[in-house]
RNA sequence: GGGCCAUUAGCUCAAGUGGUAGAGCAGUGGAUUCUUAAUCCAUUGGCUCCAGGUUCGAGUCCUGGAUGGCCCA
């Protein structure tokens, strides 16, 4: 004991966090000399009581509805008894607010109107524990909804303090790593992962009714292909077998066209061994979807509809959350090439909002289809770029990986400049097309101009959302396009793909004429829900362990 | 990878130029018991992120590190 400690009175504790937690103790302890479980199980809810806890909930936060109810002095005697139990998130006065999934809603317990036993329980109540009261819904003197308690039961004692009441849980750092604490304590968080659930279900959706077969393919794969990424190394010990956890599903999911699912599709985890930021997580959600008979050009009208699709619900559920947006899901979409999006971007420069760069006196309009041209103002830009960029562009050996390199860097960063709504109030989706084959080793290559492939990307409001292409089913060209992935291997690509025998195999069986479509489905809730880090729309984002 | 910012009680935040580390909430004891961030009285609680340094004296200044956030590449 210190000096300090010896001052104190019984009951007054240090409040450190661990007296805090044994203060609590106690009260746990003193439950059990009654004869009550601090963690009991034996309290089961049902249907029933479920219907009823959320009609009590609903009938709180809803003021014309509640103005009819009895106040204390009018109930009947056989008013009907209602539960509600969740967690207790504030005492005031007489009133227990008691939190659930459906919302807030509370409870009057005094202690004359509960059994002795109850009564006792109560006065063991602390924040955040979780309990159940039973009793008639009345209206208070304030016009508010409670259920005036006649029984009390406590069903599980928390041991730490919840955040403060008002402020919420606000450190983002403890937000992310105790999302449990954030979810209870804000429930602003705890609706925009209900709201990502509402765009999962309504993607399903939208693919079922179009009798879309959804399947599950490995995570676990033996090459890495599908996208260009590093991958998870991992280790099989059975089979003592290297394995990679999948960069993307799309060379099993094309498998089963071949197979004769024309139309499949699959919502799962990708991983990719590669930076964290507001918009990377290293395992994130992707839907990919595959379907026979079509081109890239039906999947730009599926996508348009799939997305307004699951906007449109998700608004009719979500309206708060969904009600400031920087882009237009109504207006035309637009389809650019990639070409044409760089020669707009060169002649718009330093006008309609559209800003001048390095590039714009570098790069001439008539460079874009003149190899020797455009290599050359890639050449005089290299000083001028950042050391990431300058790298991207010194690895370009072709006309094609120049233009993929020059659209990255100088139009993709101003595409919510380029492409706005009439008034300019709002951006427009745009699809861009027309990829070079040099980036596109999986993608079918156009038929008039066998450079370019048949691809786009989606981007909203300047994010990719989407990338998608007509399938390539020529199994000699695919193979072609493996070597040449080993090719850039070789010169250093870490994140080339490798040869896949079997999938050459599978397309030397026949892969139907194809069109498939991926979409970044954490990026496309965080564009929907508002949400300016892809870790608000990750229950548990990576973060680096705590030490201790 | 680079730059900027942050880290103080369980939670939310204060502490001009270096001078005894504070408040609200939560907690504890009591009063009250139809409250809406309940109120009233009393009260507990600190390795000021970590490790060094400068100084008579460091939450504050310097160096290094940790974690997180934002921006750039």
């Amino acid at each position: 004991m210190t000096p300090k400690d010896t001052k104190r009175t019984e009951g007054q504790l240090m409040a450190t966090e661990d007296e805090l937690r044994q203060i609590r103790l106690n009260k746990a302890a003193r439950l059990r000399e009654m004869g009550v479980l601090p963690y009991p199980n034996d309290w089961r809810t049902n249907p029933e009581l479920e219907d009823k806890r959320r009609s009590v909930v609903e009938l709180a936060a809803d003021e014309s509805a509640r103005s009819a109810l009895p106040v204390e002095d009018e109930l009947s005697e056989d008013a009907p008894q209602m539960p509600l139990f969740g967690r207790v998130i504030a005492k005031r006065g007489p009133f227990l607010v008691i939190r659930t999934p459906h919302g807030d809603a509370q409870a009057l317990v005094r202690p004359e109107k509960l059994s002795e036993r109850d009564a006792a329980l109560l006065k063991l109540v602390d924040l955040a524990d979780h309990v159940m009261v039973e009793g008639p819904v009345i209206r208070t003197k304030t016009g508010a909804l409670a259920v005036s308690a006649r029984r009390y039961e406590h069903l599980g004692k928390a041991l730490l303090p919840p955040p403060a009441k008002w402020h919420g849980l606000k450190d983002v750092e403890k937000r992310y790593r105790e999302r449990y604490v954030d979810l209870f304590a804000n429930p602003a968080v705890a609706e925009v992962f209900r709201a990502r659930t509402v765009v999962v279900q309504s993607l399903r959706r939208f693919l079922d009714a179009l009798d879309f077969l959804e399947v599950e393919t490995p995570l676990l794969h033996v090459t890495r292909g599908g996208a260009t990424a590093k991958p998870f190394e991992t280790h099989h010990n059975t089979l003592d077998l290297e394995l990679i956890l999948r960069i993307a599903p799309e060379l099993y999911l094309k498998r089963l066209l071949v197979g004769g699912f024309d139309r499949v599709y699959e919502i799962g985890r990708a991983f990719r061994n590669e930076g964290i930021s507001t918009k990377h997580n290293p395992e994130f959600t992707i839907l990919e979807l595959y379907m026979a008979y079509a081109t890239h050009e039906d999947l730009m009208d599926l996508a348009v509809d799939m997305i307004r699709a699951v906007d449109a619900e998700l608004r009719a559920r979500f309206p708060e959350l969904t009600a400031e947006r920087a882009f237009d899901l109504s207006a035309d979409w637009k389809r650019v090439t990639l070409r044409d999006s760089i020669a707009e971007r060169l002649v718009r420069a330093g006008r309609e909002g559209v800003p001048k760069t390095t590039w714009t006196d570098k790069l001439s309009h008539e460079a874009i289809d003149d190899p020797e041209a455009l290599a050359n103002a890639c050449n005089a830009m290299l000083a001028k770029l950042g050391p990431v960029a300058q790298k991207q562009l010194e690895h370009c050996e072709t006309h094609g990986e120049r233009l993929f390199a020059i659209f990255e860097q100088l139009v993709e960063p101003d595409l919510t400049a380029l492409y706005r709504t009439g008034d300019g109030s709002q951006t427009v989706p745009v699809f861009i097309t027309e990829y070079p084959i040099e980036v596109s080793p999986l993608a079918r290559s156009n038929d008039d101009d066998p450079a370019f492939v048949d691809r786009f990307e989606l981007f909203i409001d300047g994010r990719e959302i989407s990338n998608a292409f007509s399938e390539l089913n020529d199994p000699d060209d695919q193979a072609a396009r493996f070597e040449g992935q080993l090719r850039n291997r070789e010169r250093g690509d870490e994140e080339a793909m490798d040869f896949d025998a079997d999938y050459i195999r599978a397309l030397s069986h026949g892969l139907p004429p194809a069109a498939g479509f991926g979409l970044g489905v954490d990026r496309l809730i965080m564009l929907l829900c508002n949400q300016p880090s892809i870790r608000d729309v990750l229950l548990f984002p990576l973060l680096r362990p705590e030490n201790e």
